[in-house]
DNA sequence: AAGCTTTGTTCGATCTTCGGCGGAAGTTGG
DNA sequence: CCAACTTCCGCCGAAGATCGAACAAAGCTT
């Protein structure tokens, strides 16, 4: 059923959103006597979610008491797994990051070896942070593939060796684990972080492949088997000799991916094997990957056109590693959007660089977990437990 | 605010839902009391929205009391515009078909003429029903071109010469009007009566045009500016020489609409004007006709495999005039879908032709007045005044 | 300094909801 | 055919939630 209207959790999450900050602002917004948010609010702190602050600037009577989430007693963590890379955030009930840490490490390992190391880092931050273990309350992770996130089990991922039906949540005990593919959780990221206000927001990933996270009326869209966004294998016309390792020719992501790039700037003998390398070479002023970098931001923009008119987003986030040379990118990318787009969709449409950053996924991962935690009926089964 | 679990609203949700058929159901979905559920029930049969049936199927006990919407007292209409044509049908409460009517007329003439002949036949149709005018409790319009769905106003449609930034629901008075794009009143009537348990769904009419209804969580999905599902400007490759109306070329719509179909067999010394002239040739045994029906479903597939990895549906609903040839629509539009998706995306993907027909407009439209009506808060308004 | 404004708490009145009880209306079994 | 059993439903007192008025607190205004 739907929570009660002024339920301790809805109550809470009007505080975490920052709609209020004051008794007063909350009997306003719910339309309950003062006295009975006065009783909500009392149970929060006795919870230990909420407390009080400092008086509030006075608007000619007496100042409110603020109030935020209390942010000691509890704790959480993002994870942002990828193919060679793990970044664990430990954060707050707010969001704050409280310690964080980022090293290598093989996805292609497997399941054990490498959540073996990510709760390694969990014990590592939350000693730093001076916080214990039973103050984890819940944990997001993003992985390099698809995931049923009911289950937290990968779903075929191709580049993820030894994690098919694994289930991940299972290894952890103590704290819920959610798990999901990594584009999205950065999409969320992108979106809570920046774009908050947003209804409709996607945010494509470009990096050695290409991906996409979509934001539907302020949630994310997962689609029927959590494969929605898989972008990188929509045809892309005019290019019917690249192949593409999913078996078919003209995919996105084997024209415009990093991946892509690079082969095409090693054949014009060009050192680069990596995203990263062509980077590197845009950075360092080289004219042919820069023209190619322009070229694939025109690729991506074909395909954006189509799911534009399709899906009529508000704003679209470029990230992902070529995102740092997102000028050449977005030139690209715009330039094709608007041309092929329709007026109407495209007028109020805005196409920007990622302003989270490298940060992104675990940060999505964190709020994730948290927004897990907070939902009303978690906050509700928690007050009146 | 969230509305209250079990509130009046929630209980007649269930109960037009047919979640639950007795008192007995309801409190066990709803975990009130049984005397609770009873006064809530009191409520709604005192209000003529729920009524009492003789008495169901004995478990072992005393039988239940069966309980169903009360379908006297209330009518709502479903208006399905098109360019020529103008379908009305009067519904009760849970969605049956009191009386339609069909008859020609021309978008172009403008609103008010428009609107007065609608308003006439509702009339018609309100007294073949014998009910008062006084019982229309809401009204659902579908027209053939964008709208800004919150305030019922047209959308610079480009076939509605006169409609721009119109007010149609101002036109009727003592009526919730709500008015929305053709395509995703068909989407919306073709999912409540077909694909009720799906998620995800797409809805695509093959007409003179091609457009798509979106409906994503069982909701439908418009898009920031409304324009969501404006698949026909979607370009296709290889067809760089078809110029399409919108300005640009290569559109999905230029070349595998109806009207595009038609132009092509004229040009091949067939006499073909529109959808329905091709789809007459068609069935007649024309083999070209037969041939560039087959290659348009291949071009749209080629389309549709491009949202199918972005959205990831459960379910394609094909319709529209051109759907009535839909084996042939149907055979090119898999055969592309298959090939080119990804195979996570199309394992349990169904690709069918439409269920509700012709009527999926006009039910789509009754169904979004219906639902308007029934949402929970406007009940628990309506219960507690 | 006295009065005004806004905030927050206390407390009794009121409204809701609960759950037990008993009557109603069937089925089952002897 | 009747007694026992099961399920359904309304009634009603008890328990609980919410409200709103009154009051106290704390700063602003004049």
């Amino acid at each position: 059923m739907t929570p009660q209207p002024g339920s301790a959790g809805d109550v809470l999450t009007l505080i975490s959103a920052g709609s209020a900050t004051t008794r007063s602002d909350l009997a306003r917004l719910t339309g309950l006597a003062r006295s009975t948010i006065s009783q909500r609010v009392d149970a929060l702190i006795e919870r230990g979610l909420v407390e009080e602050t400092e008086s509030g600037e006075s608007t000619g009577g007496r100042p409110p008491r603020q109030l935020r989430l209390h942010t000691e007693d509890h704790a959480f963590a993002g994870v942002d797994l990828g193919a060679t890379h793990c970044r664990v955030a430990l954060m707050d009930i707010s969001g704050d990051v409280l310690a964080e840490c980022e090293d290598s490490m093989v996805i292609g390992e497997g399941p054990e070896k490498v959540l073996a190391h990510v709760d390694q880092r969990l014990d590592r931050l939350l000693g730093a942070a001076g916080r214990p273990r039973s103050a984890l309350r819940a944990v997001g992770i993003g992985v390099p593939g698809p995931v049923e996130f009911a289950t937290g089990r990968p779903n075929n991922p191709p580049i993820m060796p030894g994690w098919n039906d694994y289930p991940v949540p299972d290894y952890f005990d103590g704290v819920e684990v959610l798990v999901d593919n990594d584009v999205n959780v950065m999409a969320l990221g992108e979106h809570r972080n920046s774009f908050a206000g947003t209804g409709h927001l996607l945010f494509v990933k470009v990096g050695t492949g290409i991906g996409c996270g979509i934001v539907a009326q302020g949630r994310l869209h997962r689609g029927a088997q959590g494969s929605a966004g898989d972008i990188g294998h929509i045809r892309v016309s005019g290019h019917e000799d690249a192949g593409c390792r999913c078996g078919n020719s003209a995919c996105l992501e084997a024209v415009a991916g990093g991946a892509a790039i690079a082969r095409r700037l090693t054949e014009l003998g060009l050192a680069a094997e990596t995203g990263g390398d062509v980077v590197a070479l845009v950075q360092a002023g080289n004219t042919q990957a820069l023209r190619l970098v322009r070229e694939a931001g025109r690729l991506i923009g074909e395909v954006l056109a189509s799911l534009v008119n399709f899906f009529n987003p508000e704003v679209i986030v470029i990230g992902g590693a070529l995102s740092r040379v997102h000028e050449h990118l977005l030139a690209g990318i715009r330039e094709t959007v608007y041309r092929r787009s329709l007026p109407l969709a495209t007028h109020h449409l805005s196409i920007t660089p990622s302003r989270t950053g490298i940060n992104a996924a675990v940060l999505g991962a964190g709020i994730l977990a948290i927004e897990h935690y907070l939902s009303p009926d978690n906050i509700n089964r928690i007050v009146n437990a």
